[in-house]
DNA sequence: ACGTCCATTCGACCGCTGTCGAACACATGA
DNA sequence: TCATGTGTTCGACAGCGGTCGAATGGACGT
């Protein structure tokens, strides 16, 4: 049979409603997943799959925040067969915290001299 | 012997304006962080000491808070004699992350059912 | 049926940070 | 000078969370 419509199955995702302040913030403190939120806000919705974003994680590790997300009501997920396109839960998470997500999207990538690295990189 | 001028000395504070958004949302991930933030917007400027405030934690904890608080520029100090008065940095902050303190300033104590905390019980 | 691709889950490791008691430093008043 | 009250600093500990490789589960295409 040829493909016929895409059977597309939305997932269970958190509404933002039931978020409290501490989860928000203790997802949206991580780097990573700030990045994931800048990615999804600067393409058209349910078109990027989990595993087109450059992240610099495992898949694993990639997985893990893309469930803290989604468990903190920032994403929704759609099955598309094998990928799972997201879409940024803007308007919702807005409407539960205001102007929360405009700082994270809004966040320059801070190409500073690199004050902030981790440990000794002993590089240039 | 009434009558002398109290020596108030201004310590050294962050600008909000150099604190990168990591830094922010890493600050106000802690709960006994926002609730001193909290307090310290119901009352007048200057006027609570550490010691004053009704923390969950031990004192040595709470200066690490309060220290934290410093570094993120969201608050200023004052010593008084023995004791350091602090100050919400309410405008410039907010002028840096728009909304941000807002909304931890607006948080509800969640009065519900859950108990935050996981563990630590029977503590002292 | 089978293999492939995609994403999650599992177990383990490790560093960071929140936590504490005790010791310290400082200013003040007796 | 000493005692007191206040806040910080010093180790040390514990737990959480981010991280990984490997194993698992599903959904196609052939």
């Amino acid at each position: 049979m040829a493909g016929q419509a895409r059977r597309t199955r939305t997932l269970r995702h958190t509404d933002p409603k039931d978020v409290p302040l501490q989860d928000a913030l203790e997802a949206l403190a991580d780097p990573v997943r700030r990045l994931i939120l800048r990615t999804l806000a600067g393409e058209p919705e349910f078109t990027r799959a989990c595993g087109t974003f450059d992240l610099p994680v495992s898949k694993a590790t990639a997985s893990h925040h893309f469930a803290v997300l989604r468990a903190t009501g920032l994403l929704e997920q759609v099955d598309q067969g094998p990928r799972r396109l997201s879409r940024l839960r803007r308007a919702e998470f807005d409407a539960r915290f205001p102007g929360l997500l405009g700082l994270v999207l809004a966040e320059d990538e801070q190409p500073g001299p690199a004050p902030c690295d981790t440990h000794a990189a002993a590089s240039r």
